[in-house]
DNA sequence: GCTGGCACTCTCTTGTTTAGAGTGCTAACA
DNA sequence: TGTTAGCACTCTAAACAAGAGAGTGCCAGC
């Protein structure tokens, strides 16, 4: 792959200005076009020879001989990495992204709902968010509620103020006090623990206090062990897919087709978001560098998002490879601090 | 609108055999293909007399002068009324379709989630299904939890075995045994009625026994008001909409996209499942009867359901006009009783 | 009332032409 | 040595023409 010590200034420049005139009207930019860059004080002939070399290094590509220039993958990328000049959110528009997300009196679904809508709204392609996982989140309350026979309802409050419910079975009847003192002993013991390490944690409590435990203490973990068992499937928020519609790159239909079952599949998305939660700042897939084929001619702008210091979830946007990076990367950046901000401050 | 009265058995049949051959292989049937037909010994001079005459009914329509002709959403229209022979369901498909909704062990979302994927993998279209109406379904059981402060968890069950919570604010502390008795009075009152009646008895029942009540009743009502005061949005399950890209009347990107932002305000299409909640058996809107612009190239195949002999849903499929409606329309009646029978049984 | 015949219309495909855009290469120039 | 002007070349897109094919409407005859 190219690096920037390949190139000269020049060149550089160059590249520059023919992605940022690509992006912005879609045509393939020939030689003529650039030449009127007023900075790049060049004839036609010498910018063709540039561009020449341009291709040679595979940044940019001629779709056949009397077109002008589109970059490649490895040309938006070096673009993206060391050309790009973003541009801050206005305050104005920040003021508003704030009013619109922190609005108390909303469910954490519906702030999430919101990011989305706003990050589809904003950017005029899609909007993801994915849900806070459940994995790292802490746990807030638990309690159980007897239901017809053997069969208890649990409801469980996580730290982002959600609520959840799971029916579980037990293998005898359980007096509502008994479930109280459970519900009572599960609280104390690991209220402020994230799932996952409440689930290691029982199998590990069990086995050093074996002897100290009584049977409350048992029918409490066994319970939480029903409610914790399987953890439950990663989802998301999708906003403003039919954008996506409008956009040429993505007009045709067998191309569209799989990028709409990948979003109703959901396993590819979330397992291409889920790389970006350990990543810091904003994070960005080109193209094919996503690896998924339905993708190809997609670009992907994520940033995640912290509940309390802990990261939780991914939001993005997902738009053509040609879409204009300088505005959609501070604003995503922003929106995931915002979104975080919202769910904490509850 | 034409009558059968105004044809006579020849004019139907052929309308019937052009209707069904244009939904097998989606090209305008010229005179030349339908004097093919075994049981019609005509030459296609003659059909196209006859055609002639049906084109003045408004019934079927050329595209141009020298295209063979397609069937108007009138023709459907009668089409489906009385020129259809419905297949019905051979038992094996009855058999695989019961074993797959039948499961024990899914919860009512499942379940939904289910029958809409079947609809949609089993007719190649797009499956919805609404999910069952709260207001007309019954209450099982509340329950109140303290929260912080004077914020309240409500949980309650509704007859569809669906747990639901709300959050609601109340202006003074309660303790747990307080909010016991607010749920045991209200579980006594209401268990068994279905939440808009809840909504309209509670404002009866207050006025009338305003002398016998006590304070603790009055808090159990106002905590039930604040519960069920707005009802919930109506919503549905989509699946299979992707499959809906395949199809040539859809290829035009306009449409498609008015089709899926529809879809996904999902208003409009709510409002067009209600008007199916009605009815008896299975609804049809062929193309613009729908009376929704994004619908005009699209039929959509519907029935309700029901749990407890209360209809709660309605269920369906959405496609081209040119659907094979001999095949969708016993398909969809099954899935809705079966549908019934699986939340029923819970 | 049905049918064969025929002129007509329209679409679709194919081929041709032309204008326009942009390139690569070469030779000249500073 | 880097830059530039000039020019032949290539490819696309649009416009146009021609012919095949499908199907129609209508008329005259059976």
């Amino acid at each position: 792959m190219a690096s920037n010590q390949d190139l000269n200034e020049r060149s550089l420049y160059l590249l520059k200005s023919l992605v940022e005139r690509y992006i912005h009207d879609g045509q393939p930019v020939g030689s003529r076009a650039l030449s009127k860059d007023p900075n790049l004080k060049l004839s036609p002939a010498t910018i063709r020879n540039v561009m020449a070399d341009l291709e040679d290094m595979g940044l940019i590509h001629s779709p056949h001989t009397s077109a002008g220039r589109v970059p490649t993958v490895s040309g938006y990328r070096l673009f993206v990495n060391s050309l790009l000049t973003v541009k801050p959110l206005e305050s104005r528009e920040l003021d508003q992204l704030q009013s619109s997300l922190l609005t108390e009196s909303d469910g954490p679904g519906e702030v999430l709902s919101k990011a989305s809508r706003l990050l589809s709204d904003v950017t005029q392609m899609a909007g993801v968010v994915t849900l806070p996982r459940r994995e790292t989140i802490a746990l807030r309350h638990i309690e159980f509620l007897p239901m017809s026979n053997t069969r208890i309802l649990v409801i469980f409050v996580t730290d982002d103020q959600d609520v959840h419910n799971k029916i579980i079975h037990t293998d005898r009847l359980y007096s509502p006090s008994e479930l109280q003192q459970a519900a009572n002993y599960l609280n104390s013991m690991y209220a402020g623990r994230s799932l996952s390490r409440i689930r290691e944690s029982i199998l590990l409590d069990m086995e050093q206090n074996r002897a100290q435990v009584n049977q409350g203490m048992i029918d409490a973990v066994t319970m939480a062990q029903q409610t914790f068992a399987q953890q439950p499937k990663d989802d998301y928020v999708l906003t403003g897919e039919t954008n996506l519609m409008g956009f040429s790159e993505l007009s045709d239909m067998e191309r569209l087709k799989q990028l709409f079952e990948a979003f109703s599949q959901k396993r590819g998305v979330i397992h291409l978001l889920d790389q970006c939660l350990q990543a810091e700042g904003v994070q960005i897939f080109i193209g094919e560098e996503s690896g998924y084929r339905a993708f190809d001619h997609c670009s992907l702008v994520t940033s995640s998002y912290s509940i309390n210091d802990e990261v939780v979830g991914v939001l993005g946007v997902i738009g053509p490879t040609r879409m204009a990076y300088e505005k959609v990367i501070p604003f995503v950046d922003v929106t995931a601090k915002l979104l975080g901000a919202a769910l904490n401050s509850k």
